[in-house]
DNA sequence: CTGTTCAAATGAACATCATTTAATAAAACA
DNA sequence: TGTTTTATTAAATGATGTTCATTTGAACAG
């Protein structure tokens, strides 16, 4: 039972956010509970909310920290790569192992609804905005192109790795999920950046068998 | 009050479908309650449990509904479309607008957890791998490819696409959201497309400037 | 018309949940 | 030592999913 001051206010913090994140790693978001988490931290639950305004702060806190640590999983993979291709596709594959890794919190991020609270999704959206920049940098180095098209090109190749992502992980850890999930992200990364690679100089030099049809603008 | 007998089972199952997508649709996911289900239709939880083992059974059905509504949707948008690559923009464009149109039922699909029940996710399979196959079709009218080859395209794109409408729609439907996850799609698709077939002659005609460099196999 | 049957429908009960708040106890300070 | 402050708790509130004993009313038997 906590005693008096034997903690401060921003231990109990990371003690309760240690906590709250495995339960959810070990029996995922629905599990996690007020009342579980403080008694794992040996308080009541009142102490909690003296801490954090409800289990919403709380869950978005973890969001934070789990996109801290896939950037520093990103930023580790580019470590092992050289040319811009290289590495995107070790972001990709650092993405998806990540989340494969810790399907829990990773769904966690994309599935919780923010009811009120704008000001913590600028937080959140500024997390976000640094782990597409690092593809946005490999993205430029690959090809100068016009700003707004690395933009458009970032957000869609991310958009793909996270769709392969959220379509093959399931919620426990499967290395054979894994496996076909990183055989999709190369095949998915390969072609487009060949398509990005050939639209370069014209767009229509290679016309595929089969009738190839510019989309109507 | 449902009086004895006035509705039969089907038909109270059919009437908590209906309220149940109601609220849904209007308030999310997280609104749904057996009691507000229940006092919708004009009867009590207990009813409820008389027609749907749990809610999770009522969730489960719902999602299938909407698979089916989502299937409809697609193949009416393959009426308006001629050429393979513009049926292939025609399915991605049709998914994005049925998710930005129905939101929450669209993000249910993805968000459930099955705690037990393989039956029902076999089902739910069935129904996923008919949506794959329309775009199965489109890959392989556009060119001749292996079978596996065809496989991994079908998945890698609809996984993008999927990608795209989870990274893009939010939870209130939002028109310039929509605008812009139409045009992060044609991107993918339009790159991709292109991609897959200059690969499909030789895999390296067209080197682009920058190091393009072969993913290690 | 009356009594019996039986499934449909109910509403109360249970356990759990997030959240609030009044009470308390310990530390800090006078 | 007495007062203030505040960390901590326990209990209360209201909502949730789910179960179940009870009731109700329609259909049928005599």
């Amino acid at each position: 039972m906590g005693r008096r001051g034997e903690h401060s206010k921003s231990e109990i913090e990371c003690m309760a956010l240690e906590a709250a994140e495995a339960i959810i790693e070990a029996e995922g978001y629905d599990a996690l509970s007020a009342r579980k988490v403080a008694s794992a931290i040996g308080y009541t639950v009142g102490s909690l909310y003296f801490v954090f305004r409800n289990l919403d702060e709380l869950v978005q806190r973890i969001n934070g920290r789990t996109l801290d640590q896939l950037y520093a999983g990103l930023i580790e993979a580019l470590s092992d790569c050289r040319h811009p291709q290289q590495c995107i596709y070790a972001l990709g594959g650092a993405y998806l192992g990540f989340a494969a890794r810790h399907p829990h919190r990773w769904r966690m991020i994309f599935e919780q609804q923010p009811r009120d609270d704008k000001l913590t999704i600028e937080v959140y959206q500024e997390k976000m905005d640094r782990l597409y920049e690092l593809m946005e940098i490999q993205l430029k180095a690959l090809a100068a192109r016009p700003e707004e098209e690395v933009f458009i090109a970032t957000r869609a190749l991310w958009s793909g790795i996270q769709g392969i992502a959220s379509m093959t992980i399931g919620r426990i850890p499967d290395s054979e999920e894994e496996q076909w999930a990183h055989k999709l992200s190369r095949h998915l990364i390969g072609h487009y950046l060949t398509g990005l690679g050939t639209t370069q100089f014209s767009s229509r030099v290679n016309q595929p068998v089969g009738q190839l049809v510019d989309y109507p603008k």
